[in-house]
RNA sequence: GGGGCGUUAGCUCAGUCGGUUAGAGCAAAGGACUCAUAAUCCUUCGGUCGUGGGUUCAAGCCCCACACGCCCUACCA
């Protein structure tokens, strides 16, 4: 690993989301895995910027926002207040920023950009007629044209939606992608972790292969969109519109120098949309001259019941049917913990429960009550001197340099899953380490006090060494234990604490006042284990 | 039709460059212990690695075919 230089830019993104969508716990789980990187990356001291936000022209909100007698920004805006924000209160997001494509500066940046395509030659004027899907916001082709049932016999419909397509002819503006295929093709060839996991690499190399088309970018039949600034008679395509946000959200046009700082970002997205970001969006920049993405990740499907959650079909389960019960940690948790941070992963309702009871009540939070109580009882609630270290010791000790050093490599990795499996082995290791010295022995005699402060003192290391590890997954467990440890106090705020020493011994001194610990993960009675 | 991925223990999943007796967690059974959220620790049980071929001294891993499942297929391919 390179040394960890300061002020490294960080910049990270979610997709932006289409606010007409009911947020579930797909949206949140994009959320989550993003917040994590954002604040393992801040919280090391990296120069980190976490933006995300939604997406709110195209024809389906006009008319959504129709059918319910309000103009579309106020429909919007509407939606944004009442799900949107709340979603990342629900589960803890640190976004620092929140772009809108509806912000002037979203709206003026789109222009500047459009405009600068225009003038260098990237974009003309084509025609064409379609059928057009408006669920899908798109024109179909063949192959997602099927012929409709029921109420729709005799039409043609959208295989997605089910609902008939309109037969559409426009005069477009079309986006010369074509011409960067070669140029895309070295990308992935030279930046081998530019499309992560593989897999998703695999895919983008073999469509791109297959041959690029130009890009129609504006549309006519509606005006509920971001005018073409040389011919406001057209709006902007939607997906053209929604990708700048990642630039216009950082200053592009508008504050060079923030610009600068902030961009190339690291791109979040699930895999549905992985195309737009692994090739459109790299072309669209190549044909601005700008820097191309540093990272575009895409992640897995969550499956309810072994099926895909979908959007359309109202499968979601909302993120706050499961944090009522279990808290924004234990999602948090569970997401990260339980699913391969790049593959498909199911949800279960048993696994959830489970995994809180076995993993974050009865391994973290047991291990935080035991190890307090302890010191409480024995030392007067306070941080407990080492004596003589033992080979019990050192190996606690060592473990945790060692699961420190690795858990960053696996961020690195956005091996998020690994990195929490990592961790977790010194919550096994502490809590096999206390079984195994039994501080309750060494406390009946005094000459043994030495000992049992030993014991004890490296207990509490290692739960400090916890809190500053599973600060960025388990947020508000980890400030209360900080609370408990008096580690404010003694060292300062938790999210302060330089992540990647969190291994080094010694950091909390000896006599420090300790507070009493809130019980970190309440058991939980739940209908799958309750029957 | 084309492309990508998956199939490993009852469940959810790891398995790097092909290399000894295929690993983990949960669940199940037994034992130890009492500081702790009836928690913890130890042990045990548990697998024809989807099917059939092939390459190799050696295959969960590489090649071919098949089965099942999932995803993508960009307006005009």
């Amino acid at each position: 690993m390179p040394e960890s230089s300061e002020n490294k830019s960080f910049f990270i993104t979610t997709p932006i989301f289409y606010v007409n969508d009911a947020p579930h716990i797909g949206h949140a789980y994009t959320e989550v895995a993003t917040d994590v990187l954002a604040r393992w990356h801040r919280q090391s001291g990296d120069d980190t910027w976490f933006l995300t936000g939604t997406d709110e022209h195209g024809q389906k909100i006009l008319r959504t926002a129709t059918a319910n007698g309000v103009a579309p920004k106020e429909w919007a805006d509407r939606l944004v207040e009442s799900a949107w924000r709340p979603l990342l209160n629900t589960i803890n997001i640190s976004n620092d920023d929140f772009i809108r494509t509806t912000d002037a500066r979203h709206e003026e940046g789109v222009a500047k950009f459009l405009q600068k395509l225009y003038d260098d030659g990237h974009v003309y004027a084509g025609e064409f007629e379609a059928l057009y899907c408006v669920g899908c916001e798109e024109f179909k082709p063949k192959s997602e044209i099927v012929d409709g049932t029921g109420a729709f016999e005799g039409e043609k419909v959208c295989a997605i939606h089910s609902k008939p397509l309109e037969l559409l002819q426009e005069k477009n503006y079309f986006f010369k992608m074509s011409a960067f295929q070669d140029r895309l093709l070295a990308l992935y060839e030279e930046r081998p972790d530019f499309v992560q996991p593989a897999s998703a690499r695999n895919e983008v190399i073999a469509f791109v292969q297959q041959g690029l088309e130009d890009l129609s970018i504006s549309r006519t039949s509606f005006d509920w969109g971001i005018p073409i600034p040389w011919d406001s008679s057209h709006v902007t395509y939607v997906w053209f519109d929604a990708l700048l946000n990642y630039v216009t959200a950082t200053g592009y046009g508008s504050n060079d120098e923030q610009f600068a700082r902030r961009w190339p970002a690291t791109h979040i997205v699930g895999k549905d949309i992985l195309r737009f970001h692994a090739v459109i969006w790299p072309a669209m920049l190549m044909a601005a001259g700008l820097p191309v993405p540093e990272h575009v990740f895409a992640h897995g499907w969550l499956l309810v019941g072994g099926e895909k959650m979908s959007k359309s079909k109202l499968t979601g389960i909302a993120p706050n049917e499961i944090t009522d019960t279990f808290g924004s940690d234990a999602f948090r948790y569970y997401f990260m913990r339980a699913i391969s941070f790049g593959q498909d992963g199911s949800f279960s309702w048993e696994d959830l429960a489970a995994r809180y009871q076995a993993e974050l009540a009865n391994g973290f939070g047991n291990l935080a009550s035991r190890v307090l109580a302890m010191n409480a009882k024995y030392f007067g609630s306070v941080q407990p001197a080492a004596a003589e270290e033992t080979a019990a010791d050192q190996a606690i000790r060592e473990l945790a340099l060692k699961v420190t050093s690795a858990a960053d490599t696996h961020i690195e990795r956005f091996a998020i899953h690994e990195a929490i499996a990592e961790i977790w082995q010194l919550v096994d290791a502490l809590n096999g380490y206390i079984t195994e010295q039994e501080p309750w022995v060494l406390a009946k005699s005094e000459e043994q006090k030495p000992r049992l402060g030993t014991v004890l003192a490296t207990a509490t290391e290692g739960l400090r060494a916890l809190a500053e590890l599973l600060h960025p997954v388990v947020p508000e467990a980890t400030a209360k234990l900080w609370a408990a440890l008096g580690a404010d106090e003694a060292i300062g705020a938790l999210d302060e604490q330089p992540l990647r020493d969190a291994g080094t011994w010694g950091r909390l001194p000896a006599g420090t006042p300790q507070q009493p610990l809130a019980v970190l993960f309440p058991r939980i009675e739940t209908d799958a284990e309750s029957k």
